[in-house]
DNA sequence: TTCTTATGCATTGTCGACATTCCACAATCA
DNA sequence: TGATTGTGGAATGTCGACAATGCATAAGAA
């Protein structure tokens, strides 16, 4: 890791573009949450403050507060006196954390179908998933998952609910980000979404949360082996 | 509020009971948390950390760090370089609140159903509301409240829900204590639990569900007038 | 007066140093 | 040998001081 503070001289004047006053903690958090999600810094790796605040070239205290961000975020446990680390995943988390996401998106549909919100955007979104899973690309495909779903959630309105989704989809992304990529069927995850859509258009609450339900227990499915480390 | 280090003699000899080693910033926290929840500290209220740190005898740093535990529980919001204060509530956060509650609660009823979980400690959590109400006793009404509802989600055995349910209750915990207790009818509260588990007991899901809203939503227009408070 | 600018104050943000705790491992004794 | 005690290192926990920021308010010019 390079260091941050490099990044923002001290006593800058005010420039076109003022760089954002975005506090140390804050930057050391998302982009320790970066590593993180993105399967870089796996399960069960050491967070040592010192050794952080070496590398990234600030003080412990901003360590110490991201790593506690990290910590509500539910990414790192915190054994006191002892260390930090990368929380371990587990089976059974990662099953509580899909069916939880099922029931949130239910709500979300639920909503949406009360308020007869648009559907905008979704239809978009489902046109990149088909194509990035044509073109084999898992990023792409991932990313535009994510629009997908952030969207739903979005139509429902509901700032908690988004909040707790958004919490709840970084686990996903970590999930998903650790699996085998070569084991997925991007076909059929891309697949899966345009009926979504269309029971929602034709306003048929029963088949879109079936659907729903179904798309995301599949998803949980697949966890095969890998990603569960042993505590 | 008094010396919290007062409490904790820096060289204790090893007592019979040795002092669980809490750090302060949690005994911090957990302070400041049971000061909002009770609405002693009402939403929009200030806090200044050097205040903090001075009133409760110990440095900034645990205070800073307390106060983002309370931050990360949704109770506080920090404006850098300004301020942090109790979060206000809006009409809208507390109507979020409790249909996101109603969705937890009916999440739990559905597994419940599902696994045949055992309903121990339902029936006791009934009897004890019962009694609150008829003694017109608000704070066992609560408690008791809070306990049978805390039951149910338990029962569904589920660590995440059982997380986010918490979560989500402090909030319910904070906006019964801001409530005009006069204006709230406890026979009725109290009474309103025990079809819940009779429905249970009758593996009616249906209505099961439908009373957990029922109640749930009554519960929620409770909001008459002063808790929300302007920014 | 009225708008602009500067300056002081309150508050949070960051830092380096020291204190405390736990754990592992070696040293000691029965 | 086996258990107990002590000691050292590594990590987090806490502290006091200083820096940076934003806001209000006063000072000054048109």
């Amino acid at each position: 890791m390079t260091n941050l503070k490099a990044a923002i001289p001290a006593t800058q004047p005010h420039l076109i573009a003022p760089i954002e006053n975005v506090p140390l903690r804050v930057q050391v958090a998302d982009r320790l949450r970066g590593e993180i999600l993105s399967g870089r810094l796996r399960p069960g790796t050491g967070l040592v403050e010192t050794a952080l605040a070496e590398q990234l070239n600030v003080s412990r205290a901003p360590i110490r507060e991201a790593i506690q961000i990290l910590e509500n975020d539910g990414l790192v446990e915190t054994i006191a006196y002892k260390g930090k680390r990368v929380k371990p995943l587990t089976a059974r988390e990662v099953a509580e954390t899909y069916s939880l996401r099922e029931v949130f998106e239910v709500m979300a549909v639920t909503r949406i179908l009360e308020s007869g919100a648009p559907l905008d955007g979704l239809y978009q979104h489902c046109d990149e998933m088909t194509a990035a899973a044509k073109a084999g690309n898992y990023a792409a495909l991932v990313a535009a998952d994510e629009a997908f779903h952030h969207t739903l959630i979005r139509l429902a309105d509901h700032d908690l609910l988004m909040a707790s989704w958004r919490n709840l989809y970084m686990r996903i992304h970590q999930i998903m980000a650790l699996r085998n990529r070569d084991e997925e069927n991007l076909e059929e995850i891309a697949g899966n979404h345009p009926p979504i859509v269309q029971a929602l258009a034709d306003r048929d609450a029963e088949r879109a949360m079936s659907l729903i339900s179904e798309h995301t227990r599949i998803l949980a499915a697949f966890d095969p082996d890998g990603i569960v480390q042993a505590l």
